[in-house]
DNA sequence: CCAACTAGCTATTAGCAATAGCTAAAATGA
DNA sequence: TCATTTTAGCTATTGCTAATAGCTAGTTGG
């Protein structure tokens, strides 16, 4: 029988784009051997585990997201690169929901290259937050809240957590502008509190 | 033998503790029977499946976290009352990452106590934002966006998404902080980006 | 052209949710 | 009180999962 000419590479983009199709939590390596042409137990001559495939979704899913990210934000600043941001994570995550969903795994602190994908997303938000002046702890906290709100919007979302019919690319809009504006406000707390 | 004298509320309540010990991933049948004093089949005649158990916790578990919410929120207006939900929010996720995990899990519409439970949320957070005045599609957006903040936030500390060693409580207390600017400038969308 | 390497295979194991069918403990009713 | 019914537990089993062991044939390097 002929080779299927595979490598571990090949498998983990076949795996991203199947987890897209079915679901990250449905993928299996059987379905994956099957779509690949293989036998299950063949594919652990290009991966390591289940979680190792997963790891590696998730990690190149991290810089694919960063890149978007980054490429959005080019030639903008403040709100102009927060808002573009904001609307390229959200296109990503809905039209890669299986990749996403890999994100959200946490890096184990040794694996370097998880580590660094994470720090490219990082690095990302904090660039577009740079026009806003922010120092040190200033910045990791806009940081985080700009990942927060992003993070958990697109995660309900995806989740069919907002029950209701109403408008959610409005409620996105929505968000996005109340970021706009708590980042206005971020370093002068009064600013925006008078009534 | 004796009888262990189950009945379904002790069982998802045992597992639901089960679950904020170990995670609700690593949450199995075998375990919480062993954990019961029963055979991992005897289960079956207090719940009908795994999945059905999950929702019993998710069910058990919003209601939980809408009752912790309102009872934060009582005798509080506007931003002390997003404030003090924000952080009741925050603190019984941290305390119960088991059945906080659990609540992220979507209902089926046709589950009516499921979806009650979600509508027992909803409401909370639309009281919390009554002293804004807000209507209508307003208040949904606002409702989603405050929602999408806490969730985002508290997945992504409870994951590890947060690499940094930076002080995770000031960064939610600065989270917390935008919300009320954002809130504040809510309806009116340029009163606060004035520089 | 032969030797080393390796990508595929079959066979198998252990852990998981789930079902079938049995039995003894509890509850019910005359 | 005792007979009947109900049911909460049990053992045995199935099918799916990730994972390992060991074999073989296709590929590649000297």
């Amino acid at each position: 029988m002929p080779r299927a000419g595979l490598n571990p590479s090949r498998v983990i983009q076949e795996a991203e784009q199947f987890a897209d199709e079915i679901g990250l939590a449905n993928l299996t390596l059987a379905g994956l051997a099957t779509r690949l042409g293989i036998r299950q137990p063949s594919l652990y001559k290009h991966l390591e585990s289940m979680d190792a495939l997963q790891v590696g979704i998730a990690t190149r899913a991290k810089y694919e997201l960063a890149d978007t990210m980054a490429r959005s934000a080019v030639g903008r600043s403040r709100s102009a690169a927060v808002r573009a941001m904001a609307y390229a994570y959200r296109v990503w995550a809905i039209a890669h929901p299986g990749r996403y969903a890999a994100t959200q795994r946490a890096s184990t602190p040794d694996d370097h290259e998880a580590t660094s994908a994470d720090q490219a997303i990082l690095n990302v938000v904090i660039s577009v937050l740079a026009g806003y002046q922010l120092t040190d702890d200033d910045a990791i906290d806009a940081t985080r809240a700009l990942r927060a709100a992003l993070h958990g919007f697109v995660t309900l979302e995806t989740s069919g957590g907002f029950g209701l019919p109403a408008s959610i690319d409005r409620s996105f809009d929505r968000l996005v502008q109340g970021l706009e504006v708590a980042l206005d406000g971020w370093t002068d707390r009064t600013a925006c509190q008078a009534r």
